[in-house]
RNA sequence: GGAGGGGUGGCAGAGCGGUCGAAUGCAGCCGUCUUGAAAACGGCCGGGCGAUGAGCCCCGGGGGUUCGAAUCCCCCCCCCUCCGCCA
Protein backbone atom coordinates (compact mmCIF):
# COMPACT_ATOMS: atom_id res chain seq x y z
CA UNK A 1 0.00 0.00 0.00
CA UNK A 2 1.04 3.23 -0.70
CA UNK A 3 0.43 6.52 0.68
CA UNK A 4 -2.23 8.53 0.20
CA UNK A 5 -1.00 11.97 -0.15
CA UNK A 6 2.25 10.31 -1.97
CA UNK A 7 -0.69 9.29 -4.83
CA UNK A 8 -2.41 12.62 -5.05
CA UNK A 9 1.32 14.54 -4.95
CA UNK A 10 2.84 11.99 -7.85
CA UNK A 11 0.35 10.20 -9.99
CA UNK A 12 2.55 10.14 -12.52
CA UNK A 13 5.09 7.83 -10.71
CA UNK A 14 2.03 5.75 -9.62
CA UNK A 15 0.68 5.34 -13.16
CA UNK A 16 4.60 4.49 -14.22
CA UNK A 17 4.77 1.68 -11.54
CA UNK A 18 1.46 0.55 -12.46
CA UNK A 19 3.40 0.27 -16.50
CA UNK A 20 6.70 -1.69 -15.42
CA UNK A 21 4.01 -4.11 -12.58
CA UNK A 22 1.71 -4.87 -15.47
CA UNK A 23 -0.71 -4.10 -13.01
CA UNK A 24 -4.45 -2.78 -14.13
CA UNK A 25 -4.96 -0.25 -11.57
CA UNK A 26 -6.31 2.61 -12.93
CA UNK A 27 -4.52 5.82 -11.04
CA UNK A 28 -7.28 8.69 -12.85
CA UNK A 29 -10.07 6.94 -11.60
CA UNK A 30 -8.46 5.96 -8.14
CA UNK A 31 -8.08 9.67 -8.02
CA UNK A 32 -11.64 10.78 -9.24
CA UNK A 33 -12.91 8.80 -6.28
CA UNK A 34 -10.78 10.17 -3.70
CA UNK A 35 -12.11 13.87 -4.43
CA UNK A 36 -15.14 12.47 -4.13
CA UNK A 37 -14.40 10.86 -0.74
CA UNK A 38 -12.77 14.07 0.51
CA UNK A 39 -15.89 16.78 -0.53
CA UNK A 40 -18.42 14.29 1.47
CA UNK A 41 -15.92 13.94 3.85
CA UNK A 42 -15.99 17.79 4.67
CA UNK A 43 -19.50 18.11 4.60
CA UNK A 44 -19.91 15.06 6.98
CA UNK A 45 -17.32 16.35 9.05
CA UNK A 46 -18.59 20.25 9.11
CA UNK A 47 -22.37 18.80 10.33
CA UNK A 48 -20.16 16.85 12.75
CA UNK A 49 -18.54 20.10 14.12
CA UNK A 50 -22.34 21.69 14.61
CA UNK A 51 -24.05 18.43 16.24
CA UNK A 52 -20.70 18.82 18.86
CA UNK A 53 -21.12 22.10 19.10
CA UNK A 54 -24.59 22.05 19.98
CA UNK A 55 -24.48 18.97 22.18
CA UNK A 56 -22.07 20.74 24.58
CA UNK A 57 -24.48 23.67 24.81
CA UNK A 58 -27.74 21.12 25.81
CA UNK A 59 -25.15 19.77 28.54
CA UNK A 60 -24.75 23.67 29.65
CA UNK A 61 -27.84 24.68 29.52
CA UNK A 62 -28.46 23.40 32.98
CA UNK A 63 -32.20 23.67 33.88
CA UNK A 64 -33.30 26.08 30.83
CA UNK A 65 -35.88 24.19 29.43
CA UNK A 66 -36.92 26.05 26.64
CA UNK A 67 -33.26 26.77 25.36
CA UNK A 68 -32.82 22.96 25.79
CA UNK A 69 -35.68 22.18 23.60
CA UNK A 70 -34.87 24.12 21.13
CA UNK A 71 -30.74 22.99 20.54
CA UNK A 72 -32.22 19.10 21.21
CA UNK A 73 -34.74 19.73 17.85
CA UNK A 74 -31.32 21.30 16.01
CA UNK A 75 -29.80 18.27 16.83
CA UNK A 76 -31.93 15.68 15.97
CA UNK A 77 -31.97 17.55 12.34
CA UNK A 78 -28.47 17.19 12.59
CA UNK A 79 -28.41 13.64 13.16
CA UNK A 80 -30.74 12.80 10.48
CA UNK A 81 -29.02 14.86 7.83
CA UNK A 82 -25.65 12.76 9.20
CA UNK A 83 -27.85 9.61 9.07
CA UNK A 84 -27.90 9.79 5.39
CA UNK A 85 -24.69 10.86 4.74
CA UNK A 86 -22.76 9.09 7.01
CA UNK A 87 -23.13 5.55 5.02
CA UNK A 88 -22.03 7.24 2.24
CA UNK A 89 -18.99 8.29 3.13
CA UNK A 90 -18.38 5.13 4.58
CA UNK A 91 -19.02 3.67 1.46
CA UNK A 92 -16.64 5.37 -0.48
CA UNK A 93 -14.26 4.84 1.94
CA UNK A 94 -14.15 1.73 2.31
CA UNK A 95 -14.34 1.47 -2.01
CA UNK A 96 -10.71 3.81 -1.91
CA UNK A 97 -9.21 1.58 0.33
CA UNK A 98 -10.53 -1.91 -1.54
CA UNK A 99 -8.24 0.12 -4.40
CA UNK A 100 -5.63 1.69 -2.10
CA UNK A 101 -4.69 -2.20 -1.73
CA UNK A 102 -4.49 -3.12 -5.16
CA UNK A 103 -1.87 -0.08 -5.86
CA UNK A 104 1.81 -1.09 -6.92
CA UNK A 105 4.58 -0.01 -4.98
CA UNK A 106 7.38 1.68 -7.17
CA UNK A 107 10.01 -0.89 -8.34
CA UNK A 108 13.62 0.35 -7.65
CA UNK A 109 15.07 1.55 -10.55
CA UNK A 110 17.65 -0.98 -10.01
CA UNK A 111 15.31 -3.65 -10.77
CA UNK A 112 15.32 -4.93 -14.98
CA UNK A 113 12.38 -3.75 -16.74
CA UNK A 114 10.30 -7.02 -18.19
CA UNK A 115 7.22 -9.03 -18.69
CA UNK A 116 8.15 -11.97 -17.30
CA UNK A 117 10.37 -14.31 -15.95
CA UNK A 118 12.00 -14.17 -19.06
CA UNK A 119 13.17 -11.03 -18.43
CA UNK A 120 14.71 -11.57 -14.91
CA UNK A 121 18.30 -10.91 -14.88
CA UNK A 122 21.07 -13.38 -13.82
CA UNK A 123 23.29 -11.40 -10.99
CA UNK A 124 25.95 -14.25 -10.23
CA UNK A 125 26.37 -18.05 -10.55
CA UNK A 126 28.07 -20.36 -7.51
CA UNK A 127 28.71 -23.91 -8.16
CA UNK A 128 30.12 -26.45 -10.59
CA UNK A 129 27.24 -28.30 -12.64
CA UNK A 130 28.19 -32.11 -11.92
CA UNK A 131 28.97 -34.11 -15.16
CA UNK A 132 27.69 -37.45 -15.12
CA UNK A 133 28.98 -39.95 -16.81
CA UNK A 134 25.99 -42.38 -16.64
CA UNK A 135 22.21 -41.76 -17.15
CA UNK A 136 21.24 -39.19 -14.84
CA UNK A 137 17.89 -40.08 -12.81
CA UNK A 138 15.67 -37.66 -12.65
CA UNK A 139 14.27 -36.89 -8.33
CA UNK A 140 11.29 -38.77 -8.83
CA UNK A 141 12.51 -41.45 -10.24
CA UNK A 142 15.64 -41.13 -7.51
CA UNK A 143 13.37 -40.73 -4.50
CA UNK A 144 11.15 -44.16 -5.92
CA UNK A 145 14.32 -46.59 -6.29
CA UNK A 146 15.64 -44.90 -2.87
CA UNK A 147 11.63 -45.87 -1.71
CA UNK A 148 11.65 -42.05 -0.53
CA UNK A 149 8.40 -41.17 -1.30
CA UNK A 150 4.54 -42.66 -2.25
CA UNK A 151 2.85 -40.69 -3.95
CA UNK A 152 -0.01 -43.07 -5.05
CA UNK A 153 -1.24 -43.69 -1.28
CA UNK A 154 -0.36 -39.53 -0.85
CA UNK A 155 -3.42 -38.60 -3.74
CA UNK A 156 -5.16 -41.50 -2.41
CA UNK A 157 -5.72 -39.74 1.14
CA UNK A 158 -5.31 -36.01 -0.15
CA UNK A 159 -5.60 -35.70 -4.16
CA UNK A 160 -3.37 -34.56 -6.75
CA UNK A 161 0.30 -32.66 -5.81
CA UNK A 162 0.31 -34.48 -2.37
CA UNK A 163 2.97 -36.73 -1.17
CA UNK A 164 4.10 -38.91 1.72
CA UNK A 165 7.72 -38.31 2.34
CA UNK A 166 9.01 -41.99 3.66
CA UNK A 167 12.50 -43.45 5.33
CA UNK A 168 15.11 -41.49 4.59
CA UNK A 169 13.42 -38.43 2.56
CA UNK A 170 11.05 -37.68 6.03
CA UNK A 171 14.62 -37.67 7.95
CA UNK A 172 16.57 -35.93 5.25
CA UNK A 173 13.57 -32.74 5.38
CA UNK A 174 13.47 -32.69 8.87
CA UNK A 175 17.26 -32.66 8.98
CA UNK A 176 17.50 -29.42 6.38
CA UNK A 177 14.77 -27.69 8.07
CA UNK A 178 16.80 -27.89 11.63
CA UNK A 179 19.85 -27.13 9.89
CA UNK A 180 18.04 -24.12 8.04
CA UNK A 181 17.15 -23.19 11.68
CA UNK A 182 20.09 -23.71 12.86
CA UNK A 183 22.68 -21.94 10.85
CA UNK A 184 20.25 -18.66 10.77
CA UNK A 185 19.76 -18.59 14.15
CA UNK A 186 23.64 -18.41 14.22
CA UNK A 187 23.65 -15.57 12.66
CA UNK A 188 21.19 -13.72 15.92
CA UNK A 189 18.05 -13.91 13.90
CA UNK A 190 15.23 -15.15 16.80
CA UNK A 191 13.65 -18.53 15.62
CA UNK A 192 10.26 -18.64 15.69
CA UNK A 193 7.59 -21.08 15.31
CA UNK A 194 4.44 -19.14 13.92
CA UNK A 195 0.92 -20.33 13.45
CA UNK A 196 -0.10 -21.90 10.12
CA UNK A 197 -3.49 -20.96 10.02
CA UNK A 198 -3.98 -16.81 10.22
CA UNK A 199 -6.81 -14.07 10.15
CA UNK A 200 -7.59 -12.29 7.21
CA UNK A 201 -5.90 -9.25 8.21
CA UNK A 202 -2.38 -11.37 8.00
CA UNK A 203 -3.12 -11.78 4.35
CA UNK A 204 -3.49 -8.60 3.55
CA UNK A 205 -0.69 -7.29 5.45
CA UNK A 206 1.35 -9.08 3.67
CA UNK A 207 -0.12 -8.57 0.47
CA UNK A 208 -1.66 -11.82 -0.61
CA UNK A 209 -5.05 -10.42 -0.26
CA UNK A 210 -6.91 -9.29 -2.15
CA UNK A 211 -4.80 -10.37 -5.22
CA UNK A 212 -3.92 -14.09 -4.25
CA UNK A 213 -7.05 -15.00 -2.06
CA UNK A 214 -7.76 -17.72 -4.86
CA UNK A 215 -4.23 -18.99 -3.80
CA UNK A 216 -5.28 -19.83 -0.03
CA UNK A 217 -7.10 -22.58 1.66
CA UNK A 218 -10.01 -20.92 3.68
CA UNK A 219 -11.57 -22.96 6.93
CA UNK A 220 -14.43 -23.47 6.86
CA UNK A 221 -16.96 -21.38 9.32
CA UNK A 222 -14.25 -19.59 10.63
CA UNK A 223 -12.23 -16.12 9.62
CA UNK A 224 -9.08 -18.42 9.37
CA UNK A 225 -7.19 -19.40 6.07
CA UNK A 226 -4.09 -21.49 5.77
CA UNK A 227 -0.84 -19.57 5.57
CA UNK A 228 0.98 -20.06 2.27
CA UNK A 229 4.21 -18.72 3.91
CA UNK A 230 5.38 -17.85 7.60
CA UNK A 231 5.71 -14.41 6.82
CA UNK A 232 2.31 -14.32 6.73
CA UNK A 233 2.44 -14.73 10.54
CA UNK A 234 5.30 -13.17 11.48
CA UNK A 235 3.62 -9.85 9.72
CA UNK A 236 0.83 -10.19 11.69
CA UNK A 237 2.23 -10.46 14.75
CA UNK A 238 3.17 -6.73 14.83
CA UNK A 239 0.07 -5.15 13.83
CA UNK A 240 -1.14 -1.97 15.37
CA UNK A 241 2.29 -1.41 17.36
CA UNK A 242 4.84 0.98 17.85
CA UNK A 243 8.17 -0.24 18.11
CA UNK A 244 10.95 1.56 19.89
CA UNK A 245 13.76 2.61 16.70
CA UNK A 246 16.06 0.80 19.53
CA UNK A 247 14.74 -3.02 19.57
CA UNK A 248 15.05 -2.37 15.60
CA UNK A 249 16.37 -4.53 13.27
CA UNK A 250 14.31 -7.22 14.61
CA UNK A 251 15.47 -10.24 12.37
CA UNK A 252 13.60 -13.62 12.61
CA UNK A 253 13.76 -17.19 11.22
CA UNK A 254 10.24 -19.08 11.07
CA UNK A 255 9.34 -22.04 10.48
CA UNK A 256 5.55 -23.18 9.76
CA UNK A 257 3.82 -25.74 7.57
CA UNK A 258 2.67 -24.04 3.98
CA UNK A 259 -0.19 -24.58 2.24
CA UNK A 260 -1.19 -23.03 -1.27
CA UNK A 261 -3.57 -24.21 -3.42
CA UNK A 262 -1.88 -23.71 -7.25
CA UNK A 263 -4.97 -22.63 -8.81
CA UNK A 264 -4.14 -22.25 -12.57
CA UNK A 265 -1.38 -24.13 -12.25
CA UNK A 266 -2.75 -27.81 -13.67
CA UNK A 267 -0.19 -29.57 -15.88
CA UNK A 268 2.59 -27.69 -14.58
CA UNK A 269 5.44 -29.33 -12.80
CA UNK A 270 3.10 -32.28 -12.28
CA UNK A 271 5.94 -34.73 -11.72
CA UNK A 272 7.60 -35.83 -8.38
CA UNK A 273 7.23 -32.50 -5.60
CA UNK A 274 8.36 -29.24 -7.00
CA UNK A 275 4.93 -28.09 -6.74
CA UNK A 276 2.87 -29.21 -4.02
CA UNK A 277 -0.39 -27.79 -2.15
CA UNK A 278 1.76 -28.76 1.67
CA UNK A 279 5.41 -28.08 2.21
CA UNK A 280 7.44 -27.08 5.22
CA UNK A 281 9.71 -23.83 5.32
CA UNK A 282 11.94 -21.61 7.20
CA UNK A 283 12.00 -18.32 6.37
CA UNK A 284 13.66 -15.30 7.25
CA UNK A 285 12.04 -12.16 8.24
CA UNK A 286 13.27 -8.51 8.39
CA UNK A 287 11.73 -5.35 10.15
CA UNK A 288 13.77 -2.52 10.02
CA UNK A 289 13.97 1.22 10.41
CA UNK A 290 12.49 2.92 7.15
CA UNK A 291 15.39 3.98 5.35
CA UNK A 292 16.67 2.62 1.73
CA UNK A 293 19.95 1.84 2.65
CA UNK A 294 19.01 -0.01 5.58
CA UNK A 295 16.17 -2.00 3.38
CA UNK A 296 18.50 -2.79 0.67
CA UNK A 297 21.64 -3.96 2.96
CA UNK A 298 19.29 -6.06 4.55
CA UNK A 299 17.81 -7.41 0.97
CA UNK A 300 21.11 -8.19 0.34
CA UNK A 301 22.37 -9.92 3.67
CA UNK A 302 18.85 -12.20 3.21
CA UNK A 303 19.90 -13.43 -0.31
CA UNK A 304 24.16 -14.13 1.15
CA UNK A 305 22.24 -15.94 3.89
CA UNK A 306 20.46 -18.10 1.68
CA UNK A 307 23.34 -18.50 -0.09
CA UNK A 308 25.56 -19.44 2.35
CA UNK A 309 22.99 -22.56 2.73
CA UNK A 310 22.66 -23.67 -0.71
CA UNK A 311 26.59 -23.11 -0.82
CA UNK A 312 26.86 -25.40 2.57
CA UNK A 313 24.27 -27.84 0.52
CA UNK A 314 27.00 -28.17 -2.45
CA UNK A 315 24.09 -27.55 -4.61
CA UNK A 316 25.61 -25.35 -7.70
CA UNK A 317 22.62 -21.99 -8.00
CA UNK A 318 22.35 -18.73 -9.75
CA UNK A 319 21.09 -15.48 -8.33
CA UNK A 320 18.87 -13.81 -10.72
CA UNK A 321 17.20 -9.97 -10.14
CA UNK A 322 13.90 -10.22 -10.84
CA UNK A 323 11.94 -8.08 -13.49
CA UNK A 324 9.46 -5.99 -12.34
CA UNK A 325 6.57 -7.18 -14.27
CA UNK A 326 7.48 -11.14 -12.81
CA UNK A 327 7.99 -9.54 -8.75
CA UNK A 328 4.24 -9.00 -7.33
CA UNK A 329 2.81 -6.10 -6.38
CA UNK A 330 4.47 -5.29 -3.58
CA UNK A 331 7.98 -5.28 -3.85
CA UNK A 332 10.01 -3.10 -4.37
CA UNK A 333 12.96 -5.76 -4.78
CA UNK A 334 13.36 -9.33 -5.68
CA UNK A 335 15.93 -11.42 -5.84
CA UNK A 336 15.51 -15.14 -6.86
CA UNK A 337 17.57 -17.98 -5.74
CA UNK A 338 17.82 -20.69 -8.36
CA UNK A 339 18.81 -24.28 -8.24
CA UNK A 340 20.57 -26.54 -10.86
CA UNK A 341 18.21 -29.10 -11.57
CA UNK A 342 20.60 -31.67 -13.65
CA UNK A 343 17.25 -33.14 -15.10
CA UNK A 344 15.77 -30.87 -16.59
CA UNK A 345 19.10 -29.13 -17.84
CA UNK A 346 17.91 -25.31 -16.00
CA UNK A 347 18.07 -23.49 -12.82
CA UNK A 348 14.49 -23.60 -11.02
CA UNK A 349 13.77 -21.40 -7.86
CA UNK A 350 14.13 -22.51 -4.50
CA UNK A 351 14.36 -19.11 -2.55
CA UNK A 352 12.75 -15.73 -3.08
CA UNK A 353 14.29 -12.79 -1.00
CA UNK A 354 12.46 -9.31 -1.68
CA UNK A 355 12.11 -6.21 0.14
CA UNK A 356 8.94 -4.30 0.45
CA UNK A 357 9.74 -0.49 1.59
CA UNK A 358 6.70 0.34 4.10
CA UNK A 359 3.95 -1.50 1.32
CA UNK A 360 3.46 -4.18 3.98
CA UNK A 361 4.12 -2.19 6.98
CA UNK A 362 1.31 0.56 5.84
CA UNK A 363 -1.62 -2.48 5.45
CA UNK A 364 -0.81 -3.98 9.10
CA UNK A 365 0.04 -0.57 10.75
CA UNK A 366 3.61 -1.43 11.99
CA UNK A 367 5.55 1.84 13.04
CA UNK A 368 7.90 2.75 15.19
CA UNK A 369 9.33 5.74 16.75
CA UNK A 370 12.80 6.92 15.31
CA UNK A 371 15.30 8.74 17.54
CA UNK A 372 13.69 12.25 16.71
CA UNK A 373 10.25 10.85 18.41
CA UNK A 374 8.96 11.26 14.94
CA UNK A 375 6.07 7.70 14.17
CA UNK A 376 7.18 5.92 10.65
CA UNK A 377 6.18 2.95 9.38
CA UNK A 378 8.96 -0.01 9.62
CA UNK A 379 10.59 -1.47 6.34
CA UNK A 380 10.03 -5.52 6.09
CA UNK A 381 11.70 -7.80 4.31
CA UNK A 382 11.73 -11.72 3.82
CA UNK A 383 13.58 -14.46 1.70
CA UNK A 384 13.60 -18.78 2.43
CA UNK A 385 16.12 -19.77 3.82
CA UNK A 386 14.67 -23.65 2.83
CA UNK A 387 11.51 -24.49 1.68
CA UNK A 388 11.09 -28.83 1.43
CA UNK A 389 10.55 -30.84 -0.34
CA UNK A 390 11.90 -29.05 -3.06
CA UNK A 391 14.55 -27.87 -2.18
CA UNK A 392 14.83 -32.15 -2.36
CA UNK A 393 14.43 -31.90 -6.08
CA UNK A 394 18.06 -30.64 -6.74
CA UNK A 395 19.71 -31.74 -3.69
CA UNK A 396 18.99 -35.06 -5.05
CA UNK A 397 19.78 -34.99 -8.37
CA UNK A 398 23.25 -32.76 -7.94
CA UNK A 399 24.61 -35.88 -5.49
CA UNK A 400 23.44 -38.89 -6.94
CA UNK A 401 26.05 -41.15 -7.75
CA UNK A 402 26.50 -44.43 -10.35
CA UNK A 403 24.68 -46.66 -8.18
CA UNK A 404 21.74 -45.44 -7.49
CA UNK A 405 22.89 -43.93 -3.91
CA UNK A 406 22.58 -40.40 -2.94
CA UNK A 407 25.70 -38.30 -1.14
CA UNK A 408 24.59 -36.71 1.92
CA UNK A 409 26.30 -32.97 2.11
CA UNK A 410 28.65 -33.04 5.32
CA UNK A 411 26.72 -29.91 6.50
CA UNK A 412 23.52 -32.29 6.75
CA UNK A 413 25.60 -35.43 8.17
CA UNK A 414 25.24 -33.97 11.75
CA UNK A 415 21.67 -33.83 11.41
CA UNK A 416 21.61 -37.35 10.18
CA UNK A 417 23.55 -38.89 12.74
CA UNK A 418 26.37 -38.70 10.59
CA UNK A 419 24.66 -40.80 7.45
CA UNK A 420 26.89 -40.28 4.31
CA UNK A 421 24.36 -42.14 1.78
CA UNK A 422 21.23 -42.56 1.22
CA UNK A 423 21.16 -46.25 -0.30
CA UNK A 424 18.46 -48.19 -1.41
CA UNK A 425 17.34 -50.86 1.34
CA UNK A 426 17.61 -54.16 0.49
C1' G B 1 -17.85 -26.87 24.76
C1' G B 2 -19.91 -24.93 30.00
C1' A B 3 -19.55 -21.11 34.26
C1' G B 4 -17.46 -16.60 36.00
C1' G B 5 -14.08 -12.18 35.59
C1' G B 6 -11.77 -8.72 32.38
C1' G B 7 -10.11 -5.72 27.75
C1' U B 8 -9.04 2.43 28.67
C1' G B 9 -2.76 6.27 26.50
C1' G B 10 4.67 3.06 26.99
C1' C B 11 3.14 0.60 31.82
C1' A B 12 -0.21 0.72 36.10
C1' G B 13 -5.01 2.42 36.96
C1' A B 14 -9.72 5.99 37.61
C1' G B 15 -13.81 7.24 34.82
C1' C B 16 -22.79 9.76 37.76
C1' G B 17 -25.03 9.27 29.32
C1' G B 18 -23.17 15.83 28.43
C1' U B 19 -17.83 20.64 30.14
C1' C B 20 -13.78 13.16 28.76
C1' G B 21 -9.30 12.00 24.24
C1' A B 22 -10.00 10.84 29.07
C1' A B 23 -8.08 11.77 36.50
C1' U B 24 -3.87 9.92 39.06
C1' G B 25 0.88 7.33 39.60
C1' C B 26 5.25 5.46 37.17
C1' A B 27 8.36 5.76 32.96
C1' G B 28 10.02 9.42 29.16
C1' C B 29 11.33 14.59 27.36
C1' C B 30 12.55 19.95 28.47
C1' G B 31 13.80 23.47 32.18
C1' U B 32 15.06 25.53 37.35
C1' C B 33 18.30 24.32 41.32
C1' U B 34 23.42 21.65 41.63
C1' U B 35 30.64 21.48 40.34
C1' G B 36 27.99 16.91 38.44
C1' A B 37 24.24 13.40 39.59
C1' A B 38 20.11 12.30 42.64
C1' A B 39 16.12 14.62 45.13
C1' A B 40 12.76 18.69 44.86
C1' C B 41 10.07 22.07 41.84
C1' G B 42 7.77 23.92 36.96
C1' G B 43 6.33 22.56 32.04
C1' C B 44 5.60 18.90 28.13
C1' C B 45 4.22 14.00 27.32
C1' G B 46 -1.19 8.49 22.86
C1' G B 47 -2.46 7.80 17.60
C1' G B 48 -4.82 9.09 12.73
C1' C B 49 -6.93 12.60 8.72
C1' G B 50 -5.69 17.84 7.91
C1' A B 51 -0.95 22.68 6.78
C1' U B 52 2.83 21.90 13.25
C1' G B 53 -4.37 26.10 12.05
C1' A B 54 -9.73 25.17 12.55
C1' G B 55 -12.34 20.93 12.57
C1' C B 56 -13.06 15.61 12.55
C1' C B 57 -12.00 10.44 14.16
C1' C B 58 -10.02 6.54 17.63
C1' C B 59 -11.29 4.04 25.09
C1' G B 60 -10.67 -4.69 21.84
C1' G B 61 -13.91 -5.02 16.86
C1' G B 62 -18.84 -4.38 14.73
C1' G B 63 -23.95 -2.95 15.15
C1' G B 64 -27.86 -0.36 18.05
C1' U B 65 -30.43 3.25 21.58
C1' U B 66 -29.87 8.81 22.14
C1' C B 67 -29.86 15.56 20.33
C1' G B 68 -25.26 13.48 22.66
C1' A B 69 -21.94 6.89 24.32
C1' A B 70 -15.45 5.06 27.20
C1' U B 71 -20.16 5.07 30.02
C1' C B 72 -26.68 1.76 28.24
C1' C B 73 -28.23 -2.69 24.85
C1' C B 74 -26.88 -6.73 21.15
C1' C B 75 -23.21 -9.68 18.36
C1' C B 76 -18.11 -11.07 17.70
C1' C B 77 -12.81 -11.40 19.06
C1' C B 78 -9.02 -11.82 22.71
C1' C B 79 -7.05 -12.58 27.80
C1' C B 80 -7.56 -14.68 32.93
C1' U B 81 -9.84 -18.39 36.61
C1' C B 82 -12.62 -22.94 37.24
C1' C B 83 -15.00 -27.39 34.85
C1' G B 84 -15.15 -30.72 30.58
C1' C B 85 -12.24 -32.76 26.47
C1' C B 86 -7.41 -33.67 24.77
C1' A B 87 -1.53 -34.40 22.03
Amino acid sequence: MLDLGFIRNHPELVKEAVRLKQSDFDVDQFLALDRQVLELQHQVETLRAEQNQISKRIGQAGKDKELRESLIAQGKQLAARLKELEPQLEALTEQRQQLLYLVPQIPDPSAPVGTSEEDNVPVRYWGEKPQFDFPLLDHYTLMQKLDLVDMERAAKIAGSRSYVLKGDAARLEMALLHFALDRIAAKGFTPLIVPAMAREFCFIGNGQFPRGRDQVYALEGEDTFLVGTAEVSITGMFKDEILSYEELPLTFVGFCPCFRKEAGTYGKDTRGVFRVHQFNKVEQYVICEASHEESVRWHEQLIRNAEELVQALEIPYRVVNVCTGDMGDGKVGMYDLECWVPSEGRYRETHSCSYFHDWQARRVNIRYRDRDGKVKFVHTLNNTAIASPRILIPLLENHQQPDGSVRIPEALRPYLGGQEVLQARR
